[in-house]
DNA sequence: CACTTCTGATTGCAAGTAACAACCGGTGGT
DNA sequence: ACCACCGGTTGTTACTTGCAATCAGAAGTG
């Protein structure tokens, strides 16, 4: 079990497959196809619940997928569980503030993805409308965000969330 | 063969596990443990061959792995590939036009991870220039890749690039 | 009370993908 | 002739994903 690998000394091989670069650790984490998905619901979707996220979702993410996704992002602090009065089994999962700064994150690859591949127009408003807005109105959905899923405050009608919300079914054309 | 699923009309269930949304497109075009990851050496490291992304890369990619992300990053068009006049066997792997204007999108998984995963220092100060260095300097950084990769001019001593390489050298000690 | 629906999951299985190590044919310098 | 280097490929093993069926507890309805 000797290591005979490693003959350099400037760039390192990092043993154990893993090094601390900051897009290395992020990819490491959310880097799969579910867990930017998950997140993206919650925060445009305003979904919180299991079966909301499991049959809302656009492109039908699996029931044991979710779960384990959920689990992990919950244990790495970007959703927290709550109980929900209205039913004992329901848990409600609300964003950290971890998670709200991914904001920033979400908005670029939406604006990417936008521009590059072939996206349904409908849905590619949002992320140009955010796109557009620049970072203040990155920080003012990041602020509603804070009062929705930190302050436990309602989504007020006048915010950005309903704004692009609007601004999608006028583009779905749902009367 | 029927389909006795869907009863909703608002919120559609897309067959092919699909949808148009940007965000979703991107993460499967790009989410997965190392697209990213090759992306990030070529730019930064400007590693542009084979063997130099192999070999040179802080987490020890697989080869096998290695060539089927170059093969799928030159099919979606965010790299070409070009003969290299030193060796007839050799291949450079440029950036495209797309390529580079994900430099916001890494410049934003960066800044994230160093701000909320446990980064190295000397890794992080990369990623922390460039987010503070806020859009002006990724422009700056991408007109830079934009002469490397698509006119084919070398790197300026006094770009982004170096400066950022130096910060690095500087935080890890390289006398 | 029985019946149904809803809750967040879990299980078993098939298919696909990643990781690891060994190896390949062609190239070019000595 | 030799050998290091070039971009990969192959084979095997281990893990992850996707799908469908299922679960137990909780609540609503008759």
């Amino acid at each position: 079990m000797d290591a005979p690998r490693a003959e350099r000394t400037d760039l390192l091989p990092v043993p154990d497959g893993k090094s601390g670069c900051p897009i290395n650790l992020t990819v490491e984490l959310l880097g799969d196809r579910w867990s930017l998905v998950v997140l993206r619901d919650v925060m445009f979707g305003d979904h919180r619940h299991f079966r909301e996220l499991l049959t809302h979702s656009l492109e039908g993410i699996a029931s044991n997928i979710l779960a384990a996704r959920l689990a992990k992002l919950v244990d790495a602090g970007l959703l927290t569980r709550h109980d929900d009065p209205s039913h004992r089994q329901k848990i409600e999962y609300r964003l950290t503030e971890a998670a709200i700064q991914l904001v920033p994150v979400l908005v670029q690859l939406g604006t990417w993805g936008a521009r590059w591949l072939p996206t349904s127009p409908e849905l590619a408003i949002r992320a140009q409308l955010l796109g557009q807005g620049g970072p203040e109105m990155a920080e003012r959905f990041m602020d509603e965000l804070r009062a929705m899923h930190l302050a436990g405050r309602p989504a007020r009608p006048d915010g950005v969330l309903a704004e692009l919300t609007r601004a999608y079914q006028r583009a779905a054309g749902i009367a």
